[in-house]
DNA sequence: CTGAAAGCGCTAACAA
DNA sequence: TTGTTAGCGCTTTCAG
């Protein structure tokens, strides 16, 4: 059923059709406006949403890349991407990049083939030189192709950025919890290249030297949760002198805990532990995990905002704050 | 950039160009071969997936419809769907409904609009005549456009459907714990309108039923973490002799426990608790939650291939597995 | 093997 | 106000 068909049966020119149907123009007598409508539900007509974007040449999609849409971080930001999206009355697409920069690339150029509007980009950047010069590439054709561009936590691209306060946000944790009398910190702090863990870890650091400490071990590791538990088993397998332990992100954290309680280390009895993110879904551990709390769906509605609208790039920072629980208590 | 520029820089016809860029049918000579895919990059062309589907009318299209993919439980088979959505080369269009039908239909009419190849709508249905009614209507519509459409966990419409077998993997978990020793039972048992839940409820019920037990008392609450908590204070205020507690699903389970903790009611010593999905992010609370294991992301895999085939409609249930752990530990 | 040309369904000048 | 018509960019017969 096309458009034609409708007008036929309607009586008038698809032109007339086309703007009681879809046109935001001038519109049609209201008789002309009941037959065409009549006319299009008896066909149950829908229009060609590819014809009216070739025609129009625009579309009102926007795409939307997440590294692992299962992980609660990335699922909380884009939540608020598609409900942004959403109200904005936009379609939006979204890939899973399997954290493989290739099929980011990829997906980046099927949304420039789609034309569409604008994406969002959500993900900590590897600092690995070679894919971060691809994207790049592929970053400034998007941009080139006149779509919108924002990224959510990974500077350094030439486009729009929404980030958390990574560093003072580990900075204040890491005042908070020697306010409350831990010393002896360990860092588990996840992969060397990834610009969030980096971040994390030196603002965690620089929280400490202002009260003149520094931290005991700083385990590398994956950015998992099975990252966690393993970076938690080597620390304990080392014997290392630690009181508290603050993992880079929630997910890790919890993993670690679990390492803890299968060693029989009791927290924060003997061990205190700290994440970053207040990952919801992960609220109701026990003991209930101090972390940082991040707003993780206002980043996402803010980064769309930020790639429709376009205009000069910018950098925002969204503060992050730190939230006390049972995992860091003193007795 | 179009084609016609690729052409005439390449000094050729727009057939050939299209062919060599794009057509998979008869390939032109390499010499010219080279030329036009030289000229594609120097202009830096990228075909207009718009033009390319009204032209083909047809597309690489899927949509996916989740309640809400801030809850892991549709985070995991969306994650399904959009591996095996990858691994067939198709864009993937997303949308949340946020529970509200009226967004659903419009999506899927989106989808319509789009011209889709297909949908996958993930969660379960609310047993509401209305909106049920007015979306089987669109579901219908959505069909009769030719796309193809497959339903997880959403019995009753008339296109492919994925089930966990929640029945009797609520009766099996019943068994296991009457086996345990467990004998006063409370269910929180979710919507009364929601079929998972119900589902699941009797189940368990069926489940006592065979050891001539019944439940102690089943309150309903939301299929929720807060619907957890709330349901397990209610509980608590009326003083029902019950020593375990099945939740027909672990987010309401983590609800549950962590009123439990405020009220200071031991898991498992003082009471056992069960739930229902064995989500990933969960895995390290403490206790361990007893739970019914689903393969959510092959379940999503799943339908996608569903959906893509087309072919008659079938409905495939996927078997669920009892966990336990220490959330129903006996002393 | 290659090119010319007719659409695909719709929008937006431009005329009437 | 309404209709005519020329594209939008690409695919695909159909001739050459």
């Amino acid at each position: 059923m096309t458009l034609l068909d409708v007008a036929q049966r309607a009586g008038v020119s698809v032109a007339t059709a086309s703007r009681v149907l879809n046109g935001g123009d001038r519109v049609p007598r209201p008789e002309l406006q009941e037959r065409v409508k009549a006319a299009a539900d008896e066909l149950g007509y829908t229009p060609n949403a590819q014809a009216q974007a070739l025609a129009k040449s625009s579309t009102n999609l926007v795409g939307i890349l997440v590294h692992d849409i299962e992980d609660p971080y990335f699922a909380a930001i884009a939540n608020g991407v598609m409900r942004a999206a959403d109200e904005r009355n936009l379609l939006v697409m979204m890939a899973s990049t399997f954290r493989d920069s290739d099929r980011e690339i990829a997906y980046l150029s099927s949304l420039r083939a789609q034309r569409a509007r604008a994406a969002v980009m959500i993900g900590s950047r590897r600092t690995d030189a070679d894919s971060l010069s691809r994207t790049a590439a592929e970053v400034e054709n998007f941009l080139n192709s006149g779509a919108g561009l924002a990224l959510v936590s990974q500077s350094g691209m030439p486009a729009h950025t929404v980030e958390p306060d990574n560093r003072s946000g580990s900075a204040d944790l890491a005042r908070e919890l020697v306010a409350l009398g831990w010393r002896k910190f360990a860092v588990l702090g996840g992969p060397e290249t990834l610009a969030t863990a980096r971040d994390r870890r030196a603002g965690f650091i620089e929280g400490l030297a202002e009260a003149g400490l520094q931290p005991v071990a700083v385990e590398a590791g994956d950015f998992t949760r099975d990252g966690g538990y393993a970076a938690a088993e080597q620390l304990l397998d080392r014997q290392a002198d630690v009181d508290c332990l603050f993992a880079v992100n929630d997910v890790m954290a919890v993993g670690a805990m679990s390492a803890l309680r299968t060693r029989g280390v009791d927290v924060p009895g003997k061990l205190g532990v700290a994440g970053f993110d207040d990952i919801a879904t992960l609220r109701d551990v026990w003991p209930g995990l101090t972390t940082v709390r991040l707003p993780l769906e206002q980043m996402g509605r803010r980064a769309l905002e930020l790639a429709i609208e376009g205009g000069d790039v910018t950098t925002e920072t969204f503060k992050a704050e730190v939230v006390l629980r049972e995992s860091t208590a003193k007795a």
